[in-house]
DNA sequence: CAGTGGTCTAGACCACTGC
DNA sequence: CAGTGGTCTAGACCACTGT
């Protein structure tokens, strides 16, 4: 029989008016805080804390769900209760879009990820056709149709980001934006070469709770929440000539900016 | 007896691999996705729930918590299970902290949310020296001791987002920047008179789960993110001069950045 | 007061994991 | 196989809300 180890986790308060699962699980967010329970770390079996604490499963349970909703541990059926390990983050700077970086050969995502030591893929690609939703279409401008580019951007096997972009289709249809591989310093390039030459980017930042399907794509654990960003591509005449939105998972990413103070 | 709006809510599928609770939750947030019940509309009770499932409580309850994990509903005690309504936005623009809007009398924050149509709050102000995070103090250079500058924003009465202003003490200390209310232009306009002309800002951004604190001070609904940021201010002799730490409910904010692509 | 959600119990059976 | 978490039942009592 597994013994708990001694002094990690304290008695319940019976004259307290905080619920007995909260009580619980202020004891493991605290064990954990305090680095009790090192990433990756097994948590005591739920049958441990039942006896630990002499409650019903149920409550346990209860306790655990909290954890999990902050983020803090995720379950794994059969093995346990973890602490949730951080992911290696990824920092995306202010100038990522600067065209110097759009002179070499390989996308942004794939060369900032070998500098970082990390193995980086691009999946689920789709390029399509179609009719763009209102919102898409305002920031475009109003076109009727767009060219679609689906991706999904994974690190070391873990997916971390699904992307789509959306071109006016007079605008990307029959050149290369609209093959697979648009070739060296990505669609951006190519837009400039089209005589489209970028003058700057609006980026709107969103953080919300995934839906099921990001849940899915992502791989997301719960208690891990989802950062929108939709970047507009403006050209020197004005025009918006591309919209990319992108949905990140929060835990893989830092963004980082520059403001001019003037 | 209440009895369900016919047609909402479907039949379960027994043969379904998929867990009763999801399969509730599935139906209950197609609803909502579909209009059937809007925005701040009361879902039915958990026991017109049990009753048209046919399950126990404990597994309507199961089908709730899953939707407010994902932000889709709030429960209020002895009243019932809501649609969460969407709270109002708060833009916050890549120009915020440009010159010319540091010129006027009132705080930024005041200025913009009078503009919205919103009423604007500050409060818990505090002020306090004290000895930095080892995050803090690298971002600063490295002062052993830092003027804190505390305090909270509230929109028509709610609270949406807590930020902490650190700055070097032989810089700030027996200046106005110590006092409750700094004057016209705030902070960044009395460093300026101290001779600190601001160069630019650095933001950072991450999205997360609150911590319990968190969720106490904003009055988050579980299911809301928090959005991270840090920002440094930079003069023109590229020393930091201030950092703030940010923390905004994330449903009450969107953030809006532009990028050069030079 | 009746109706609502919040907490908790004491079981049961299942599916997945590792030995 | 034993141990783990996943799902579900059928109750119980409580606290909060509105009438």
């Amino acid at each position: 029989m597994p013994v708990l180890p001694s002094g990690v986790l304290g008695a319940l308060d019976p004259t307290s008016d905080r619920a007995v699962f909260r009580q619980i699980a202020d004891q493991l967010r605290e064990a954990i805080d305090k680095g009790k329970f090192a990433e990756g770390d097994k948590l005591p079996s739920e049958t441990e804390l039942v006896e630990h604490y002499g409650v019903s499963r149920m409550t346990v349970r209860n306790s655990l769900s909290v954890l999990q909703g902050e983020g803090l541990v995720v379950s794994e059926h059969g093995k346990g209760v973890f602490v949730r390990p951080r992911p290696p983050v990824r920092r995306l700077a202010s100038d990522r879009f600067a065209r110097r970086h759009r002179e070499q050969g390989k996308s942004a995502f794939i060369v900032e990820a070998d500098a970082a030591g990390s193995h980086p893929t691009v999946d689920s690609l789709e390029i399509k056709e179609e009719r763009p939703s209102q919102d898409i279409a305002t920031r475009l401008g109003g076109p009727r149709r767009v060219l679609a580019r689906r991706r999904r951007y994974l690190l070391d096997g873990r997916p971390v980001e699904f992307a789509t972009s959306y071109l006016p289709l007079d605008l990307a249809r029959g050149t290369p934006i609209a093959e697979p591989n648009p070739g060296p310093g990505g669609i951006y390039a190519r837009l400039e070469e089209l005589g489209h030459r970028l003058d700057h980017f609006e980026e709107e930042i969103r953080a919300r709770m995934p839906a099921p399907s990001e849940v899915k794509t992502l791989q997301l654990a719960s208690g891990v929440p989802v950062i929108h960003l939709v970047r507009t591509a403006f050209d020197t005449e004005g025009r918006a000539v591309e919209v990319c939105d992108t949905v990140m998972a929060a835990d893989a990413y830092v963004l980082a900016y520059q403001l001019p103070a003037t």
